[in-house]
DNA sequence: GTCTATATACGGATAGAC
DNA sequence: GTCTATCCGTATATAGAC
């Protein structure tokens, strides 16, 4: 792993788990054993920037990962709800592989710079999209796909959030429950 | 307003709109116009008691509104379809009235302190309460009232931050429309 | 209880050698 | 491209007069 990776990487891991705010350049630097030069020469515009490309790294790569798990069932019902009972499963193995959520980083986006809130956006959308394909590709009407992958972003989202805050995957598993009557056609 | 009261509700402010850690006791005291000698007389363990204090003043006055709008309809799905579609009409005001969500506190407290996390906690279970006792009170089973209280705070609570990070209510407007389907005894 | 001045540490950022 | 030393601002917190 190159340097620009490994700085990439650990900020991920340290931003998505601590926050913007609470992520010192410091704490990255130290943790990814690289010379603050370097951070500055691979990131010039600092702080922002660097935050800006790890929610696209993140964005990117956790869509690949829904995608996947997706594909494992034909029935988007049964898909949906196993995805969920899948990140309860790994809910507790807080490693770089396992960052499911932006809530943090997003939130706090909102009240840092426009760009960044836009990114954010950005991921949310592509995540959204993820599920409204496989909704349409299991003969959903586009409207009806459309008004149900938005709730369902929210309510996966909102679980991982209520699961972070209670260390707690009782929302998770309740919400994966509540699918099959969310997702009636 | 005594100094006191002066300081929370700016501290409440503050620190829902932007976050812990984005928010200096600088700003705090500029904002309240009291002299930080004042803010350490009154809250001497600093910030830390400070926002303590400020997420138990958010949270009973959430749950008090939360009560005063549930009431205002006898039918349960009614009354929190248009408790929601209120938190859309009033959303675009942003000042120390309108705060409804402690998610990016409580994300951020996850990361800084067990006793402030146990904090947030207790608020959560004081709304989803409010809900479970408007079910109940409408004749929903003990059971099916613990299981949509705690859908029902997750979905508002959600709908919420998506609505916070797009600046726009869709979400906030999808989500009441979903109530009815959601309660079905 | 109120207020100001100050201590101390750490934040992001930069300069310049190699 | 890599690394260290350093600048400067702001953060929380404290001391002590009034």
């Amino acid at each position: 792993m190159n340097t620009h990776e490994k700085i990439l990487t650990t900020a991920a891991f340290l931003f998505q788990k601590n926050g913007y705010h609470a992520t010192g350049l410091n704490e990255i630097i130290k943790e990814s054993a690289t010379p603050k030069g370097s951070l500055y020469y691979h990131f010039p515009n600092g702080k922002e920037e660097l935050v800006a490309a790890t929610i696209k790294l993140m964005g990117d790569k956790i869509q690949h990962q829904i995608e996947e798990e997706l594909a494992k069932n034909s029935d988007p019902v049964q898909a949906i709800k196993e995805f969920i009972l899948d990140l309860a499963r790994n809910f507790y193995e807080k490693d770089q592989e396992n960052c499911f959520s932006i809530s943090l980083l997003a939130l706090e986006t909102v009240s840092i710079s426009e760009s960044l809130r836009k990114t954010c956006i950005e991921v949310y959308d592509l995540w959204t999209d993820t599920y409204y394909q496989k909704l349409i590709s299991s003969g959903f009407s586009s409207e009806k796909a459309t008004e149900l992958s938005l709730i369902l972003q929210l309510m996966i989202e909102g679980a991982i959030t209520i699961s972070l805050i209670r260390n707690d995957t009782t929302m998770l598993v309740a919400v994966a429950e509540k699918i099959p009557i969310l997702l009636q056609k």
